[in-house]
DNA sequence: GAAATAAGTCAAGACAATTGACTTAATAAG
DNA sequence: CTTATTAAGTCAATTGTCTTGACTTATTTC
């Protein structure tokens, strides 16, 4: 009789929430700028100066925030400036990649403290989850050595792994990634570690990396390329890790770029051609040795003609790669990343210029078409780390709505 | 001495903003779902009763929102729905597209009261801003005829025109549009008119369109092809639409699809494949004609092996183009509107199928992943016109916080 | 007819920002 | 050296909007 069918609406929002956003404005601000007065804040913010003062003594009072020696600057009072306070909170980050594992944890501003690694043992989620919860808790225990008050201040686990999630990927794949995507990990981790967590692919990690204390730092508008054992990007946009609607933005190793002409090579989508897998392919490597990173810096030392050749068809793809990303997003700039040795980014990214020409090309620009990010095997488990931080005390419209009842996903 | 480097920082916001917010969200609600009872709202939006009693006065009182007639579902007291009040607000839309310009008028739920049509002289924007002026004017006069509340209730004046903004265009192109590019049109216009004014690029205006009261309705995550004299994608993202760093995101038009091998030709920008200028070209036909639509019309229904032609080509890119957006933004789905007639693009989408795979291609799908939007030359017009109305009353990230003293542009 | 259920109101309370006057501490001008 | 000016920051009262919990009203179910 009553078809019951369920409201769409957003979520309203009331002086918490508003409250709210402000305090995660305020750290913003001092994250971005360093250090700032009150006075300072409360130009920038467009609140008044009483209630920047107010909010500030609320940070500094959790811990959040201190203030340094007054400085005079012309006439009237001295102001005094606030910074972060590292040790205000702490974040751990889980990287899942196939054969292996990482964890990372940081602080507020985004500081290394403690990283972990171990392999996978083969057996899929169930046997994995043992020894991701062992290593998790190794490195709790090592943050905890290093900063004691981790333990009360510790914001939430983030865990990146390759995407996409909820497609029926290649069930014949080695490491069984398409188990670990069905796996419901985040509630078996919750449930395990206690802490909050969220989960993300690895060029989203990568790119919350770039943008909490790389390349992307103070930027609204960024594509982050991730180039590891496949290829995605992490779309920052209007300040926000962009996801779409079951997760999966960004998840252009799928994009066929030749999709009806040539070989059936040629067909494959773009991951086929611009990855480690089919740098490892060419170099008749095991993707999995521990060793490959080294490797590859040798390689790429020597000028080996195979690294040559892989790097020829990878910058063709990805120059139209970044030529595609700059007309549909218009941002103010694009980071190459990777878990690749800094040798080879750097072959990489020259071999990609001269860029297509696009929209992008315009006299005034701050940031450069196309830069170089982090190139560190770790850049992927040190975002997943950032997110709990970024979630935490970045500003966000999400961040001010009200919580419904009960969580949808 | 002091640098006096500006200080970055996102804005805050108070209890107004908070209102602010929540209002808009009310609206939304009604929007999407019809009529709803306050309980309904309250449940939706996650206020309290209270809350959205106290705001659904507000709004009644300012002639938004309006009761029905108390309805009896099962136990309890019977419940009050409400509605918007489509004479709440009224919006005029303006639509500049080379030769011609026209003008629409619509009133809060999306429906058109006014429209007008006007060619531009030639001799670029001092000129035509007379004309257009004076189109602008006679649609408020024909509006204020048929709907007298409009004169107090007129929230803004939304334009679109052809993009990318502040890039250097062919400086050759015999409609001047580079000139209207650089012009400094919403100044302009907002003296001439007293109303405020936002310039949005066709494909976005489109967008808007489909959003207020087209396939994309109620949907927050979808991209919405344009296919007009030139061709361009509006961006749907969380709900509002995407602007990029520069107001030029989804000007796929510009993407190289082909860039390296190939003819001359060949390696032209998507825009010279799959849009009604290329089909022009092909026809032999002058776009400024203003017959042109019949004609297609006609041409379409007869078959016409140029037309074919025509097609063929431009569903290949389309094809593509629609793997492309898919893969990057993993939207809930793909609009495909323009200013072409219903057989035309009826002939355009079927030859895009099937479409190429994607990780669109999941089990649960609840729109599909390609659908037909508006085919009316005056769509992106209706667009222009829904702007004002979604920049007033939908709720958006911007809508909540602190205006700066001096805006930015 | 009584109990249960749901919509909606009333009145008091809480909270976070605003307002405007004030204090403090520096430089600039005479 | 004194006074004016400027800017940072505080104090105390006010405001506006949402929340809370009790209450009223209207309907169905038992």
């Amino acid at each position: 009789m009553n078809e019951m069918r369920p409201i769409r609406a957003k979520s309203g929002t009331n002086q918490e929430g508003a409250s709210a956003h402000n305090r995660r404005v305020m750290i913003d601000a001092l994250r971005v700028n360093g250090q700032l007065s009150r006075a300072d804040l409360a130009r920038a913010t467009a609140l008044t100066k009483q209630a920047v003062s107010n909010i500030i003594e609320d940070l500094e009072r959790d811990g959040l925030v201190a203030s340094l020696a007054a400085v005079r600057k012309g006439r009237g009072q001295p102001s005094t400036p606030y910074r972060l306070v590292p040790e205000g909170a702490f974040a751990i980050g889980l990287q899942i990649d196939r054969h292996m594992t990482r964890t990372i944890a940081v602080d507020l501003v985004g500081a290394v403290l403690a990283r972990g690694e171990a392999n996978l043992p083969a057996g899929g989620p169930e046997r994995g989850t043992e020894t991701i919860l062992w290593l998790i808790d190794k490195t709790r225990r090592e943050l905890a050595e290093v900063a004691p008050q981790s333990k009360d201040r510790l914001v939430g686990l983030g865990v990146a792994m390759p995407g996409p999630f909820g497609i029926d990927t290649d069930p014949a794949d080695p490491w069984m990634m398409a188990l670990w995507q069905r796996f419901p990990l985040s509630e078996t981790l919750a449930i395990g570690t206690g802490l909050d967590v969220r989960l993300q692919n690895d060029s989203a990690a990568a790119a919350t990396a770039e943008k909490l204390v790389g390349a992307a730092h103070g930027l609204d508008q960024a594509i982050c390329i991730y180039v590891g054992y496949g290829i995605g990007a992490g779309l920052i946009l209007d300040g926000e890790l962009y996801r779409g609607a079951n997760g999966n933005a960004g998840e252009i190793g799928m994009i066929l770029s030749r999709p009806e002409n040539g070989t059936e090579d040629q067909r494959a989508p773009l991951e086929h051609r611009a990855s480690i897998a089919s740098l490892c392919k060419i170099l008749d490597r095991d993707p999995a040795d521990p060793e490959l990173y080294r490797h590859l810096d040798d390689f790429a030392a020597a000028s080996d003609a195979r690294i040559a050749a892989w790097i020829t068809e990878a910058a063709y793809e990805l120059r139209r790669a970044v030529q595609i990303l700059e007309t549909i997003f218009d941002p103010q700039t694009i980071v190459l990343c990777g878990g690749m040795p800094p040798g080879l980014a750097r072959l990489l990214i020259d071999a990609i210029h001269p860029l297509l020409p696009s929209i992008a090309e315009r006299r005034t620009r701050s940031a450069p078409r196309l830069q170089l990010g982090f190139t560190d095997p770790w850049a992927v488990a040190i975002g997943a780390a950032a997110e709990p931080i970024s979630r935490t005390f970045d500003p966000s419209f999400s961040a001010i709505l009200k919580t419904r009842s009960v969580g949808s996903g």
